[in-house]
DNA sequence: CGCGCCATGTGGTCTGACCACATCGAGGTC
DNA sequence: GACCTCGATGTGGTCAGACCACATGGCGCG
């Protein structure tokens, strides 16, 4: 009897499929710089003439390409159509990040303490990197926020969507590409499952609204201040907190 | 003239691509626990007539999940044939890692930065939490990469792989899956850079090989010892003077 | 000169067919 | 009866060719 582990210099043929080539074709002419971001790539038909596949197969390439924010794709004519290059990693990162924490791939406490870990870097980037026009941008959302103050109770949703801006401003102040498309595509993720937490508060909301408030504002002061490691301790402490009073009554 | 801005109320009709609605409708089987991990969902040719839509548009929304890691697909009968849900959030994650770095829609400074954050993480949850078969994981890729000392120079692409793996047990040995997956993507995507610069290195690497590996034993003895703060600390002297002997003099 | 309309080219969709593959079971062989 | 062979079956993978909706730009008419 042969011993089949004889065989190991014996690999199955590799079977790549055909829109695979098409990717692999794709990110090569990227990579060599034949296309840059805002190039549009040959359309679907010429394409499949030139790489001799059918042009099912490179419409199956170009879903890949783009479910990776590779590429982006136009109907029509003029400067939007076609299938154009196109780097969006943080809407590729947000959409993947948000498919897996809602299939519970994540478990809730690590996805919690991943952002914290990401969160204190970008706070501690922010205090020490921000620019006046990124503290404005921490700086309005964190305003409005203070501004529902008193106002009508039903305000979860807006006042979730301003958190999740002031979280993504203070990422994107830092000046780190990466940490900060990472930090959003986590706040994202965490969108719809933190607002249904504030939705289970109900008349906790106000004193709940009015502490998350004042974290923010003492965040944003560190921040200010320049103090990173006084920015990261508060971030954590604010998101611990936050956590515990969303999820800990639950 | 109409105002256009007064038509605010008016949005474009939204559009939806058939495989758009395709993706949607499994993620919302999966989502209502109809469709598990390991679950085969129904052929394509039937889920076509089940969303009358055509087959393309059904693979079309398979090629999308497959990209980010939701499903996988396989040929022939028995029990891996037919398109599985399986969560490969890793893999998905690493994907689109690379490509990006690839693409350099991150810039590299940043790229590292990131990593240090991950990895300090990593190394401080690894020392709290490491099992004894977590530390043997990490053990073994640090004899095999101190097994090469003294042996042949052309050792650089076995030493890299080894170092990957070593740094992926550290991440798995922390027991968070989402940090753990971050920082397998990004030392995963940076295999081939940094294999690059490994090859660039010429006569100083038998000199650098040695140092890595003595900071790889620092490492591994702070984790063990259960001293996160000095684990932390280690790795990321560790990636800071690694890149700087890399990349420093090129 | 201005305006409307259609030719053009894009991605999006559909149909129906064939292929390679892996399994399973019916039937034959020993 | 045990074993083997070989085709039926059903899977994803691929292909060809057609039509649709859409956005533009140029042509021709008023």
């Amino acid at each position: 009897m042969i011993d089949a582990r004889a065989g190991d210099a014996w690999r199955p043929v590799e079977r790549v499929r055909a829109y695979q080539h098409v990717v692999d074709q794709v990110e090569e002419q990227i990579l060599a710089g034949a296309l840059k971001v805002g190039d549009r790539l040959p359309g679907e038909r010429e394409l499949s003439a030139r790489l001799q596949v059918s042009r099912a197969a490179v419409r199956e390439a170009m879903r890949t390409l783009e479910a990776q924010g590779v590429v982006r794709a136009g109907v029509g004519s003029g400067p939007d159509a076609g299938t154009v290059v196109s780097a969006m990693p943080s809407e590729a990162l947000t959409r993947l990040l948000r498919v897996h924490v809602a299939l519970a791939n994540f478990p809730v406490g690590d996805v919690i303490e991943a952002r914290i870990t990401l969160e204190r870097s970008s706070a501690a980037l922010a205090a020490a990197n921000a620019t006046r026009a990124a503290m404005s941008a921490i700086a309005a959302p964190l305003a409005a926020m203070e501004a529902l103050e008193g106002g009508v109770d039903e305000d979860r949703r807006s006042y979730n969507d301003l958190d999740t801006t002031f979280h993504i401003a203070i990422a994107e102040a830092g000046g780190n590409r990466l940490v900060a498309d990472m930090t959003i595509a986590i706040r994202e993720a965490m969108r719809q499952p933190i607002l249904a937490s504030l939705e289970r508060l109900g008349d906790d909301w106000p004193a709940v609204r009015r502490r998350l408030s004042e974290e923010h504002r003492g965040v944003y002061e560190a921040i200010a201040a320049g103090d990173g490691a006084a920015a990261a301790d508060l971030v954590e402490a604010h998101i611990r907190s936050a956590h515990a009073r969303l999820d800990g009554d639950r």
